[in-house]
DNA sequence: GAAGCAAAGCTGGTCCTACCATTCCACCAA
DNA sequence: TTGGTGGAATGGTAGGACCAGCTTTGCTTC
């Protein structure tokens, strides 16, 4: 007898997972729309359980970043499934200088292959996504605008690139480099990202990979010197 | 007035999050030791609230994969930060093929990395580690074994590299990779396994980053073929 | 004394009901 | 139109009762 006929115990599933399941598919069907749920004590009634059993299904949806729950507002569905990325991090690596750095080399190994993909496998409907991001960068006079924009580019890219799991481990990063920010940890969006992004821009429209990859690598290399890290840091 | 200048609303942590702060942080103190949680009833009188608080908490960490709940047994303390991370991959990308090619694109992103900077920095009893798992590999004569030693030894790697996040993403491939075998979707772990990584190895023992991370690259592309998938699919 | 087995008493799982806190909205008054 | 004020919706918390699975205990049997 090999150990591998020795199957992992299943059990039988408990009802809250039951109930977490089919709300998942549920809410898997509806797209980005804002949509909202019932109340609950009418679904929970509507699905047959009690509303305890709802309430920990609910919870753990919103915890994967498909519900929000606020108090005398109601629930409704989002599309946050990075939320659950970014708090693991945080579980993980407590320190927040080293988890910046840590993703950043993650970024590193991950969005330059993003860039070269995107060159190579971009419609014509995903380029006008990047340089629409480009052109809003440009536009943009304050802050907040500069970093959305910056973000949106990166994001358009890794869509373009077909992956979307490194998007999402994107996606999770914007969402810690917030929660820095909240904590005055601020990494400007310097001048020369317009330029560097130019450059990634057209190695992308011209189709040409490789300038498209190592101008992403460069771009990122000088953006995490403004954070304070080495290329060293980052790339060794 | 800019519009930076308007903070987003912080509301009143609910009464569930704070316990769930406080079950964290105290869990994060105690390392892995299979720690046994006092009962339910029991530690929800212990922090002065309600059991249904206690237990949305408690199911929040174990979605979390810090705590693992089972009925009858009681509530351990456990390490699979991986698990929310997998879980958002399936929400993610539901079709196991193309969720299995998008995960090996990205360790095909990283364990290069991984490998390039373990050949640098690796300290000796990392290197031990590394050439543990090897010799597991060798020895192993069931399939089961040989899955296991595979990992450990990938695992290892990515310790060694320092990077606690790539690490992450690692052990969820390894987690759906598990979820795949049980859906028959068996690739198994080939006899040239063993070479590569032998080169690997050796690579690394004798600091030599770059022929570490082409090893990798060739380890990662050829087992990617075991599973049906073309060089193209994963690196282009 | 050792092995087998059944009951007791632990654990978490589910349900129910009542009440509190926040938000929304329609209505009213200045 | 503006600003306030109430009621009625929402989710949040509490505590009790009971169900279901697991572990231990202690008796029975050999």
């Amino acid at each position: 007898m090999t150990s591998s006929s020795f199957k992992t115990i299943l059990r039988p599933p408990t009802l809250v997972e039951k109930v977490f399941e089919q709300l998942a598919t549920m809410l898997r069907v509806a797209p980005g729309q804002e949509v909202l749920l019932p109340a609950e004590r009418e679904l929970a009634v509507k699905l047959g359980v009690s509303r305890n059993v709802l309430r920990e299904a609910t919870k753990r949806l919103e915890l994967q970043g498909l519900l929000e729950i606020r108090q005398g507002q109601g629930t409704r569905v989002v599309d946050r499934l990075h939320k659950p990325i970014s708090a693991s991090l945080e579980l993980l690596v407590p320190k927040e200088k080293e988890r910046m750095r840590q993703l950043f080399q993650v970024r590193y190994m991950i969005e330059p292959h993003n860039a070269q993909r995107a060159a190579r496998h971009a419609t014509p409907t995903e380029m006008k996504r990047i340089e629409a991001a480009q052109q809003c960068l440009l536009a943009a006079s304050e802050p907040r605008a500069l970093v959305m924009a910056d973000m949106e580019f990166h994001r358009a890219i890794a869509d373009a690139s077909g992956n979307q799991i490194a998007r999402l481990m994107l996606e999770s990063l914007a969402e810690l480099r917030e929660t820095s920010h909240a904590n005055g940890y601020r990494g400007r969006t310097s001048a020369r990202t317009v330029d560097e992004h130019g450059e990634i821009l057209t190695a992308i429209l011209a189709r040409q990979s490789e300038s498209a990859r190592r101008a992403m690598e460069k771009h990122l290399l000088r953006s995490s010197a403004d954070l304070g890290f080495s290329p060293q840091d980052i790339s060794e």
